[in-house]
RNA sequence: GCCCCCGUAGCUCAGCGGAUAGAGCACCGGCCUCCGGAGCCGGGUGCGCAGGUUCGAGUCCUGCCGGGGGCACCA
């Protein structure tokens, strides 16, 4: 069945398209009614008549009975007041079913590229966006039908390995595993890195190592080997700490690309779009200028011979569509790549390899800033591993949960810290506008009043312990009754809920459910104030389980498209 | 010099061209014979500035101001 907003948007799109062929009826969400029509005012100069006028056309072309009283208002609004009866129809459907109103789509194939940490880096701050938005974009697709492919696009090659192996060879294999397999990446990338700054010898080895790897040297690709396999161990571990779905199956790095280099560049080549400046191999797409005003370039391949991470991009480009049939393609990487993409994408549309139906976007976002909104670093100016930020707010979390529940079994409170810290850092990352940067609070996350994963989390909760208490575990299948203006309002809130799941998967924006769901989550608690439950009549009890249960089964599928949590006690 | 993103309440942020711009935090009042008070109810002289488009602009366009970022071989 069509969303409540679809529904009506239907009918008004009909009667609007019967006065004006086309004409968007401008549905909207109103503090006025249930819902606002618009559309008639827009239209009044070109009808030559008032908006009022063009109002009660459209009212006249209409029919509603079924689900709503409609009124002109103000200048030539449509006020739309849904029929308590239909409204509580539709929550009577809903019991029987577990996607809430979603419905599956025709399934698209869609690629989502996101997290891209580094072998031999540990995962920071700077990570974390990337890795919880499309963790999210992931689970979204997934729940209406989509075929995810997720992609890590892990890096994996590059210069640097030259120092990596050699440090490794000087460590022993042996050591240098059992350094690297307890998580401790940073300080073997530092000592690597500061042995390749202070010692010509060593740097030399490095430089030789690069060009055994890069020819393919058995031995040395098998060091490297080592190196890619122990980091993206360690990757794992951080995702399932995180609760991240990726695993390593979907970690394809930049060296899996290697062998398509060269026939990238042939490819380009052989249409014309190559041009060789300063010895680089570019495609100058059109539109794009420097810093001098010159034409700017994509360096394909560098003047070296060698290959940039541009070349790397265009061949999963290529790789995306023409292999793996992608339908859709998104890469969650921060907003400072925002010029590199655009000019991807449109070489690849140059060279074919990004047809217009191929939609291709740059999920971008802003970056993650500490107090004094720089760049969030820790006092001694490092970056904050994932890993410690997650146990700063367990620790937290815990305190709390002592605090509150201090008859608590130590092993389930770990287990509810660990998914309160999750929920906090999750929802904090998630729940403003992707682009915008953000100061990262862990007291104001954590403190879990307010609009927080925490508070989501509790009022789920708390919802679950009154069927604990009811000794049931869900709700009749009957139509509520909403002649209490908290139960309705909960009740408008609770069909909302396709149309937040379709607007935050069109516009690739999370804050949008986080917003959805925290307003869902004030309706049910200023209900659960007004309007007694278990001590209520027994009609009336089973009317208000049938809100409590469907509120606390939206959050609950709602935060996990968030990737959160939802346990069922705190 | 050019390009991109961001400027909304003391602070952190919503706001899909529509009516009187909303939340959270903080602050001040209420609400504890109440199903979990991590709660509920009430309290607000704020859209950086100036033009423009529109019946209607926080939202779209132009120009400034302020902050961040990018602009040839690191990814």
């Amino acid at each position: 069945m069509s969303s409540l907003y679809e529904t009506l948007d239907e009918r008004f799109r009909r009667a609007f398209d019967a006065i004006s062929p086309n004409a968007d009826p401008v549905l909207r969400p109103s503090e006025h009614a249930d819902f606002q029509v618009n559309g008639a005012l827009g239209l009044a100069k070109a009808l030559g008549a008032s908006p009022r006028e063009v109002a009660a056309r459209v009212l006249d072309a209409i029919d509603l009975s079924d689900l709503a009283r409609v009124e002109v208002a103000g200048p030539g609004f449509i006020n739309v007041y849904t029929l308590d009866s239909a409204l509580a129809e539709r929550l009577r459907a809903l019991l029987s079913d577990e996607r809430l109103g979603v419905r599956r789509r025709d399934s698209r194939r869609v690629v989502v590229d996101y997290s891209a940490p580094n072998v031999a880096k540990e995962m920071h701050v700077g990570h974390l966006r990337s890795t919880v938005i499309g963790d999210c974009l992931a689970r979204l697709h997934r729940f209406v039908g989509d075929e995810v492919i997720a992609r890590n696009h892990v890096g994996d090659w590059g210069t640097p390995f030259g120092m990596l192996i050699e440090h490794l060879v000087d460590m022993g294999e042996a050591d240098a595993v059992a350094s690297l397999s307890v998580g401790d990446l940073d300080s073997f990338y530092r000592s690597a890195r500061q042995k390749f700054d202070s010692d010509e010898a060593f740097r030399d080895r490095s430089r030789t190592r690069v060009v055994a790897l890069q020819a393919g040297d058995p031995e040395t690709r098998r060091l490297w080997r080592i190196l890619v396999d122990q980091s993206v161990n360690y990757f794992s571990e951080v995702y399932a700490a995180l609760g991240v779905e990726l695993t390593a199956s979907d970690v394809v790095g930049e060296s899996s690309y290697n062998d398509e280099l060269a026939s990238v560049v042939a490819d380009l080549d052989a249409q014309g779009l190559l041009v060789e400046s300063e010895g680089a191999l570019c495609v100058f797409p059109p539109g794009f200028t420097g810093r001098d005003g010159e034409p700017q370039p994509l360096i394909v391949r560098k003047s070296d011979e060698g290959f940039g991470y541009a070349a790397t991009d265009l061949a999963a480009l290529r790789d995306r569509v023409s292999r793996l049939g992608a339908d859709e393609i998104y890469y969650v990487v921060g907003a400072p790549q925002s010029q590199h993409f655009q000019m991807i994408f449109a070489v690849g549309r140059l060279a074919g390899w990004l047809p217009d139906e191929v939609h291709s976007e740059h999920v971008a976002f802003g970056s993650v800033l500490g107090p004094d909104r720089k760049m969030f670093k820790s006092r001694t100016g490092d970056t904050i591993k994932l890993i410690s930020l997650l146990a700063d707010a367990t620790e937290r979390a815990r305190e709390e949960l002592l605090r509150r529940r201090p008859d608590q079994a130590d092993t389930e409170r770990e287990t509810l810290a660990g998914d309160v810290a999750r929920a906090a850092i999750k929802y904090a990352d998630l729940s403003t506008d992707r682009l915008r940067d953000y100061v990262f609070d862990l007291d104001r996350m954590v403190s879990a009043e307010g609009d927080t994963g925490p508070y989501l989390q509790y009022a789920h909760a708390r919802i679950r312990a009154l069927f604990r208490r009811a000794g049931r575990d869900g709700a009749l299948e009957l139509a509520p009754d909403l002649s209490d203006s908290a139960e309705r309002a909960l009740g408008l809130a609770l069909l909302g809920f396709p149309d937040a799941v379709g607007s935050t998967l069109a516009a690739s924006q999370p804050h949008r459910l986080c917003g959805y769901l925290f307003e869902l989550a004030q309706r049910f608690s200023s209900f659960y104030e007004e309007c007694p439950i278990l001590s209520a009549s027994e009609n009336q009890r089973e009317s208000r389980l049938v809100l409590a249960d469907l509120t606390a089964r939206t959050l609950a599928v709602g935060l996990d498209l968030l990737g959160i949590a939802a346990p069922d006690q705190m």
